[in-house]
DNA sequence: CGCACTACCTTAACATGCTAACTTAGCTAG
DNA sequence: CTAGCTAAGTTAGCATGTTAAGGTAGTGCG
């Protein structure tokens, strides 16, 4: 059963997804790919388009489209840097702050909710998350995403997303 | 904190996924997602499509198009059920067989490197992981039970991430 | 027989990923 | 001053996910 696990993780990832996706698009209209982007923001305080899309760990396509799509829903602002050169300072609206501290709190429950049902330990299993994320980044599954992928750089550990 | 686990998890999936997905499209230019859909096939004996795209958590648009990619492709066959109904019997072409077996063993291969770089215990990590789905899943009903099909519809405060 | 119900599949329109290629702005050097 | 380099953002086209709505085969009842 080795291909269990990868695709049970599979499983779980993509359901835990969609299981937010449906509590933010029921509760607040908004998609959690969305709100990601917007904690995003707000995690890094004035980031580049760029910033986000690497945090994010989306291409910078994709990042621009849903910045678009944020700042014309009234959720982020986009102003030219100050500082000059072609590159764009996002931060969050009054509406922006307030929708991502509530969906956060949500989201947030529902989890440890979740954690707590099933009987894993919080701790442990996040650990052993953490060290597949790092085995991953660091060495790189051979002819894998190694160099090519600008995905989740090696941050540290506290602040993720 | 308590937000990331979740982001670990989507972000190790994530990457999984694209990794899987790099190293199939290299070798047998095959996407991660048309190889799954085959390995469920494969998996399920002779199944509807509505089977497969149960089994693998997506829509049936979704499986319906994915099928008839593969059928183009040579790696699928799509006959009427003999047995009537409007419903399709999904099996392997000889090709198809083929690419299965010779996907699995790579990606399996490459996955046990990664899971033993780690230094995370496989049976371990594989049974948390099975415990939170596990959750996940009786979770979408609280006390309702039934209404197997949705996949967590709106569950009041278990599911999400 | 005819109409409704169920199960399965398909089509249409849209959300989001990605890659490739192009544009724009500031910097550096001849 | 022009030419080239780098960084950041955008456009175009495709892969694949979703929901909504429509089509097609059996089954069952008045």
């Amino acid at each position: 059963m080795p291909q269990d696990l990868s695709f049970d993780l599979h499983a779980l990832t993509a359901r835990l997804d969609r299981s937010a996706d449906r509590i933010l698009q029921a509760e607040y209209g908004l998609s959690y790919r969305r709100f990601l982007t917007l904690l995003i923001v707000s995690r890094l305080g004035a980031p580049t388009q760029r910033a986000v899309s690497e945090e994010l760990g989306v291409s910078e396509p994709s990042a621009s489209r849903m910045t678009g799509v944020l700042a014309g829903m009234g959720l982020l602002d986009a102003q030219p840097d100050p500082a000059g050169g072609n590159r764009r300072r996002l931060s969050l609206t009054a509406d922006g702050r307030q929708m991502v501290e509530q969906c956060r709190a949500l989201l947030e429950r529902r989890f440890h909710d979740l954690v707590k049902r099933s009987g894993v330990s919080y701790a442990d299993y996040a650990h052993n998350t953490r060290l597949l994320l790092d085995a991953l980044n660091t060495s790189a599954v051979p002819g894998v995403a190694a160099a090519t992928t600008t995905t989740l750089r090696d941050v540290p550990s506290t602040d993720r997303a």
